[in-house]
DNA sequence: TTTCTATTGTTTCAAAATGAATCAATAGAA
DNA sequence: TTCTATTGATTCATTTTGAAACAATAGAAA
């Protein structure tokens, strides 16, 4: 390691920890939905050869919400996205083979206890731009994943199982449709997002039960053949449903 | 504050920081059933007035389930439990108004983001113990409770949506019955837990179909009217649906 | 302009699940 | 021995689901 590269990184591991809580980080899987394809938001860090999620630490006196925002913004651009906060990483070691090569003394080598977040976004709308300490920012093909750095492979997976769990609770997703979709395009979210063919005539009589779709007085034309109607959501009935639930079994 | 009170925080604040990773602290939500009645077991700090959940810290190099154990375990005695993340508590200064009297320089009065995990326990199994730190540790009602210190009447109230919700996923709530139990125990189960009654013949039927449940060739004895057949779970079957879910829905 | 075709909107019908009620069996109490 | 409350299990109507069918139609092809 050259000195120039030495000294920066003494200087980052002071600054953190004159800025940042210890012990605690957070990670966010961003799930990037658009025309049937599943992606997902990977960044590789300077001087790192492997993928990873974007992450980063918690300001001393910084809400936890906003935190993940911001380390989302700084690594996205992205703005106001609904994170999901889903589970908590702290095996002892988890970044030991990450950082071996790393001075022990350096701020982010210590134990951090990762908070994860997942968010679901349109990747049409979004061009990741690295940071400051991000050599590459990119939407990665969730059928094409390279090997993450450490534990961050474990996450994204329970990110997903957890995200189509929610589908069942939560009418997800439907924030990253635009204003006006279509119902096949509706029901090509779903499977993709739950990587599973649905029949088409039981997705629409089960949507049109939930009562979150408002019918509008127009169709996409221009497709082949014929042309579908547009929904846009009822967001009254949405915003009840986002509280309630799909479904409760019992 | 007398000062052999104050000599025993500050030599506490130090073996703490020598101890603990600092920021991150563990609360567990410990339901307690028997009977019909669900609890919740609460403790009291020495020098508190309010109740709150049974907590504690992260040692520097242990993993955060076995930690959620240990503190359990200090407090209540239990042993080994199943315990189920949930969710995060990190406000800023969500401890802010408890420890408004104590020095600012207390290693406890940092700021905590706390893990938060929940456990099903047989109450009657169990009778709680006030550990070092608490002056008392009891089974509360969750019909009567007081108010409780910090956030946690929000990480209570959360773990039970949480564990209502898990119900449809996980057989959870088994594992606190005994070994051999009646068909009506465990709808009782399901119907304390859910604060709602079921219908008989119904509850039996789905139960049987999820084929997790062995019928013995015994019957539970003693009661007036007639007895009620025993069952076990099958645990092949258990272990499987415990991973993939009593329902999927889409 | 007419015909064709793939896709969409909606319905149909059988199968499965659910809700509510019923009936037989029975352990202990009266 | 009779009575009674509870349990095990089933019935039947209703609802939901799974799978398929049919009608409508926008643009492509002829």
């Amino acid at each position: 390691m050259t000195y120039k590269v030495q000294q920066k990184l003494i200087d980052d591991s002071n600054k953190n920890k004159e800025l940042y809580l210890p012990s605690v980080s957070i990670d966010c899987t961003v799930f990037g939905f658009s025309e049937g394809i599943l992606k997902v938001l990977l960044i590789r860090l300077k001087q790192a050869k492997q993928w990873g999620l974007p992450g980063g630490y918690l300001k001393k006196e910084e809400d936890l919400h906003t935190a993940a925002q911001r380390i989302l913004r700084d690594r996205t651009g992205a703005g106001e996205i609904f994170l999901n906060h889903f589970n908590t990483y702290g095996a002892p070691y988890r970044s030991q083979g990450f950082f071996k090569d790393y001075p022990d003394d350096l701020w982010n080598k210590q134990r951090f206890i990762s908070i994860a977040y997942y968010a679901l976004i349109d990747f049409s709308t979004l061009t990741p731009t690295p940071g400051e300490y991000t050599k590459s920012a990119e939407w990665i093909d969730l059928h094409e994943l390279p090997e993450l750095m450490m534990d961050h492979g474990q996450i994204l997976e329970d990110a997903l199982i957890q995200l189509r769990r929610d589908l069942n609770y939560k009418p997800i997703g439907l924030n990253l449709l635009p204003p006006k979709f279509t119902m096949p395009e509706l029901q090509k979210l779903y499977e993709t997002l739950l990587d599973k063919k649905l029949n088409r005539g039981n997705f629409y009589r089960k949507m049109m039960r939930y009562g979150i779709l408002t019918k509008l007085n127009e169709t996409r034309k221009g497709g082949a053949h014929k042309a579908p109607d547009l929904y846009s959501f009822n967001q009254e009935v949405y915003e009840k449903t986002l509280k309630e639930g799909l479904q409760e079994s019992w």
